[in-house]
DNA sequence: TCGACCGAAAGTGTATACACTTTTTGTTTT
DNA sequence: AAAACAAAAAGTGTATACACTTTCGGTCGA
């Protein structure tokens, strides 16, 4: 139950080390800014540098390392711009999402939901962070999964993922607390094949968690083996 | 004026590989299902192995190509199912797109989208099939850059690229001249600030496109060196 | 003391080597 | 003649080698 990539294409040693990276940085265990050098990753995962470039091409393409030509790889630092650009696509993508969704809205997809919705609450009052940190996202990615539609899904994925990187979004247990509620508002709101209000709802929940950015700009880990424990 | 890809991160060896590739697939010239054999690409471009690897990753990323462990890579063939996925996404994506372009509508806004369209209409007009594909997607990547949403841009040319591999779309040059008919009725709903009228517009012509998805499966392109020319 | 220059160290970019897997082909057996 | 097997050919997966670029430290000169 891992974050389920579409393509494992690759071995599963490049996909292990993409994986934990991936928390790494998800989990701001690796600030942005931090140089991310080849022959170190390589020692600490056992392997060639092979390995690891395979594994940092497909983090640059997942936004969350920039690569810059003969000076390896970083951390990705997504500007203001770009973090306000990602959830405005979010919010064009998830209104329309919401909207489709009441129209094949039936009882088995609600209790799905409503199930989420309590393992996030459970994450939320047990203070498991990185646990409600993957909840939290993934109800909108099952919403999608839920009208059966894997592409719509797949791009949600990636681009919570990167919504994960810009904001220290629900770091605080308030925060999470709020998009737990906010979320078993909007199933509610689905129910009851209320779209217009379903819509709303869902609008205005993706601008509370945009309201909760923060640009701090953190110091960068210099200990690669540490953060990656 | 290429596909200017996000991040040419990348040496620019690499990306010319990842370019021709690109332009023979979406353009028909590599077949769904083709294998793609490293060794024949390394000597057709002239470089090594290891710079081909690098270019069928990112096109596996893009979706283009499919990788299968220790088989080998493949001109993807995309499922009836998944074109139909892709294309609900774009209508999600591109009905809000409208909605909000509306909003922020200027003449010189307009201007631009009528600028693209002549350039449209000349292609079409002129039989230049490979421009006038091109032109025709880019019509919807456009709007988005004109709203300076550089991220909104970016996912569609990614959506867009996959409907070309999966469509002939645009192939016949009755289809092509209804398009481009098509983005015009919608630039002058959007000049009228007719948010109900151009949302409907832009979700009509997306529907026809789909509409014109042939699921044909060609006999694949043996020699590479051939399609690429 | 500060800045520019130079050399060594570290790091990335690409090619190549080799192990292992898949595919093909030719032979044998029924 | 068709199916089954075996050896060889072709191809992918990973590691390593080497060239080239960037970075860092120290020395020299102003």
């Amino acid at each position: 139950m891992e974050t389920s990539n579409n393509a494992p294409s690759t071995t599963s040693s490049t996909h292990h080390i993409v994986e934990s990276l991936t928390r790494a940085i998800v989990e701001h265990r690796l600030h942005p800014g931090t140089k991310l050098a080849e022959q170190k990753l390589a020692d600490h995962f056992g392997v060639s540098r092979t390995l690891v470039r395979q594994a940092l091409f497909q983090l640059s393409q997942n936004r969350l390392i920039r690569l810059e030509p003969a000076r390896g790889a970083f951390v990705a630092a997504p500007s203001v711009e770009e973090a306000k650009q990602v959830f405005a696509v979010r919010r064009m993508l998830e209104a329309e999402m919401t909207r489709a969704f009441v129209l094949v809205v039936t009882p088995s997809k609600i209790k799905a939901l409503r199930e989420h919705v309590a393992q996030e609450k459970l994450a939320v009052t047990n203070q498991d962070v990185p646990g409600r940190t993957e909840l939290l996202g993934d109800f909108h990615v099952r919403m999608a999964e839920l009208m059966g539609n894997q592409v719509l899904a797949e791009l949600l994925r990636e681009l919570i993922s990167r919504c994960a990187l810009i904001t220290l979004m629900y770091q605080s247990a308030h925060a999470a607390e709020h998009s737990n509620e906010e979320h078993a508002d909007i199933v509610k709101a689905l129910a009851a094949k209320d779209e217009a209000l379903a819509v709303r709802l869902m609008n205005e929940h993706l601008m509370h968690v945009e309201e909760n950015l923060t640009f701090d700009r953190k110091v960068p880990t210099n200990d690669i083996s540490m953060a990656l424990s």
